[in-house]
DNA sequence: CACAACTAAGTTGTGCACAATTAAATGGCC
DNA sequence: GGCCATTTAATTGTGCACAACTTAGTTGTG
């Protein structure tokens, strides 16, 4: 005798519970070590990841900022103008297209990058991964948002 | 010659910006492909951990919940009366300690875990991934979220 | 008993994520 | 030139996460 439909449908709902459980509690763990870290930077976690993309891109349009960080408008257009408020970066609408805002880094912006050299390190501690497990976890994770993004458009557009 | 620290540094910034990238991302993508799958059940990701930890573990005070979900009152006050506003579960102060809330499914609240029962599969369709993968994962992120709250656990309290 | 220490929820304030909408600028097309 | 679809930001509204604080109930100790 097999276990009923029943039951095997409660272990799906069991293992469900255990890995969304993870990736959440993953997320929001990973958030409070940088939260700590970002502190004496004056940062957030997801304004770091807008000044690491500076930091390594330059100026950039809020488009393509957004394009970067896959954020849309409605969480950029505040957090930026924050930035800007904390000094950090400067908005200028584009001369040739004044539907565009450039976000450029300040003085202040950019010296603050000599101070986050030491972050990744200090995260990196915290995790107890090596290098190389690290490298193993991105992969496995953008793999599984690029197929989770690739379902959520499927879905979005079943006719595709 | 190697190359300069600065630039071992500056390599370093792109690593750190990969890899809370692809959590950061990950997590997202996820949360995404649930809001879709969880809009019939008009539930949110977060509600829905919440049901999914009552309907394995039967009604439990807000503290309980708040413990296995690793969320504060804060979190978990506002959410649960969105429930409770949906006709999902009953708040009730504790008899013996009111201090406490226990949170009871309703009859529909109940009712609603039969519809719940596809959602796993869905989700898992949408990764891509299978079992053996999906599990491996987890106990990766089981293990990553174990030491980032040690970490942030022993910056909280340097000399303990 | 009285009072301090602690605990469980709730409240307030800030910031992020995202859907939906709006406003302004651009570009193509007749 | 006039009109319309598209594009870029910004705004509005809902919900989550979390820090800090408040309120009320409980427990331990003198």
């Amino acid at each position: 005798m097999t276990a009923s439909p029943a039951d095997t449908e409660a272990d799906w709902l069991r293992l469900d519970r255990q890995i969304c459980f993870a990736l959440h509690a993953a997320s929001r763990a990973f958030n409070g070590v940088y939260r700590v870290v970002l502190k004496d930077l004056g940062l957030t976690y997801p304004q770091y990841l807008v000044m690491l993309v500076l930091w390594e891109q330059g100026d950039l349009p809020v488009k393509k900022l957004g394009e970067q960080l896959r954020l849309d408008s409605g969480t950029l257009s505040p957090l930026v103008k924050r930035l800007e408020a904390a000094g950090l970066v400067r908005r200028e609408r584009s001369a040739e297209d004044e539907r565009s805002v450039r976000v450029h880094l300040t003085e202040e912006g950019t010296r603050l990058r000599e101070r986050a050299l030491e972050v990744p390190r200090r995260i990196m501690r915290s995790t107890g991964f090596d290098l190389a497990e690290i490298a193993d976890l991105r992969s496995r994770l953008d793999r599984l948002t690029g197929a989770l993004d690739a379902a959520a458009t499927a879905q979005a557009r079943p006719g595709d």
